[in-house]
DNA sequence: TTTAAAATATGATATTTGTCATATAAAATT
DNA sequence: AATTTTATATGACAAATATCATATTTTAAA
C-alpha cells in the first residue's frame, strides 16, 4: 500500500485540501487499479461506491446516444478526479469513462470521501468549485455544439487537444484519438471528420502522417472555429 | 422585510435545509427584487457577489455564441437558485439570467451563503447535489445537440417544456417563448424553427394557433426525438 | 386610428452534413 | 508470410439545414 502523502497527482485535484492525518487514513482506504487501454473504469449504469484519482493514463467520459453513436462528453487527465457526480448524486453513472491509455487509478470509498465533507470544509468547497469548473465547460461545450459548424467544432478540438494535453517531441499530437473517437467527440459522422481532416490537411492547417496530427496553423484554426 | 420562514418557495431549493435561526439570519440579509419580463437578472461577464433566490417569474439561461446568436442553455423555475456556480467559482456569470415573464428575486449575498456551508453540512451537500443534477443535465443536453437532427431537438424540447411547465386552462403550453427564442434553445435558425413547428403542425403533432402552441400527440413526439 | 416596426411564415436556393459504396492502407490473426 | 479484419480515405448522392428574399400577420408607437 503506497502512501498517499507522496503522490504527486494528489496536488492537482481537491485532495490537495486534505491534511496529513487525513492523507494517512485515505491512504489505508484505498485500492489501487490497473486499467488497460480500451477497458472501463466504469460504464453508463454502475453505481459507484466512491471516486477514482487518476495517477496515470488519460481517459474518455462519454455517453451512448439514441442513435447508437457514442458522443465523448470530456476528456479527463492525471491528477483529476472520476465518479464525483455520480457519487454525490446518488446515481448511477451518467457516462462510460473508457481509458484511452493504460491507466492507473486509486480508488477511494463513498464513505471515506463523506467524511472528508464532514471534517474538512475546504475539501468541500474545492470540490463544489472542481464540479462548477465541470458545469461551466460543459455549458460552453453545448452552446459550441448548438452554434458552431462541424468544421468549427473540429478546428476548435484539435486546438483543444494541443493546448490541454500538449504534444510529443517530434511535434504531433500527443493524444492519439481514432477518427471515429474524433468524430465522437465534435458531434459528426466518421466520414465527416476524415473529410474536413482531409480538408485541413490539404489547406496546411494540419499534416498528417498516418496517426499522427501536427497542428501547423494555430491562428488559422483559431479564426475557423470562431 | 418578509420573512422567509413563511416564503413557500424555499422548499424547493437547497435553502430548505436551513433552520429557524438561519431563516431568520438570511432574511435581515436579504434584498427583493422586481424583474420586468425582457429585462436581466444579470449578464454574461457580471460579478455576483451572492445568489438570487427566485420566488416568481421564469427566466432563462443564455450564452452569446461567436456567430451573434443566443443559445438559451437553460430555463429556471420559482424555487430555483441563480448564480451559484460564478459565486462558488469566483468568477464572473458565464451566461446571461433574463425574464421570460416578470419576476420577484431575492438576492442573499456571498458571505450569507458562505456562512451556511461552514455551518450547515446539509447544506453544503445540497447545493452540491443541486449543482451536480445540473451538470448532469448540461452533459445530456450537449449529447442531444451533437448527435440528433434538429427535428429531433425540437420534438424534445416541445415535450420538455409540456411537462416541465405544464399547460394552461386552454391545453396551450404555460411557457410562451418566441419562435427565435425556441430557435435559440434547440440550436438552429429561427426560420427552421418556423418551418418545422409548421411542419409539426401539419402532421397534427402539435397545434398552433397565434403565439399559442398545443401538444397533440406526445408518442409520436418522444419517438421523433429519439 | 394610422403608421411603423417587429414577428411569423414560406419559397427558392445554396451549403453543409450524412449515408452508402468502394478502395486502400494498416493492424491483427492464423 | 499469408490472410483476415479493422481503420482510413474518397466519391457519389441524398437529406438536412442555413441563408436570402419576400409576404403576411401581429404588435408597438406615433
Amino acid at each position: 500500500m503506497s502512501k498517499c502523502e507522496q503522490c504527486i497527482v494528489r496536488e492537482f485535484s481537491s485532495l490537495k485540501t486534505l491534511n496529513k492525518d487525513e492523507l494517512i487514513k485515505m491512504a489505508s482506504c484505498k485500492t489501487t487499479y490497473i486499467i488497460k487501454k480500451g477497458e472501463s473504469v466504469f460504464e453508463e449504469g454502475d453505481t459507484l461506491n466512491g471516486v477514482f484519482c487518476i495517477k496515470e493514463g488519460i481517459c474518455k467520459l462519454s455517453k451512448l446516444s439514441s442513435n447508437g453513436k457514442d458522443q465523448i462528453v470530456k476528456l479527463v487527465k492525471p491528477g483529476e478526479l472520476l465518479g464525483q457526480r455520480s457519487m454525490i448524486s446518488e446515481e448511477t453513472a451518467n457516462l462510460s469513462a473508457i481509458a484511452l491509455e493504460d491507466m492507473e487509478v486509486c480508488f477511494i470509498p463513498k464513505f471515506e470521501i463523506l467524511g472528508f465533507f464532514n471534517n474538512n470544509n475546504s475539501f468541500s468547497l474545492n470540490m463544489m468549485k472542481t464540479i462548477c469548473g465541470d458545469l461551466k465547460e460543459a455549458d460552453d461545450h453545448m452552446v459550441s455544439m448548438a452554434q458552431k459548424s462541424v468544421k468549427g467544432r473540429l478546428a476548435e478540438t484539435l486546438l483543444y487537444l494541443h493546448d490541454t494535453f500538449g504534444k510529443n517531441e517530434d511535434g504531433s499530437l500527443h493524444i492519439q484519438l481514432s477518427r471515429e473517437e474524433l468524430a465522437g467527440m465534435i458531434g459528426t459522422a466518421t466520414e465527416s471528420c476524415i473529410r474536413l481532416l482531409s480538408e485541413f490537411n490539404r489547406e496546411d492547417l494540419i499534416e498528417i502522417t498516418g496517426k499522427k496530427i501536427f497542428v501547423k496553423d494555430i491562428g488559422k484554426l483559431k479564426r475557423i472555429s470562431e
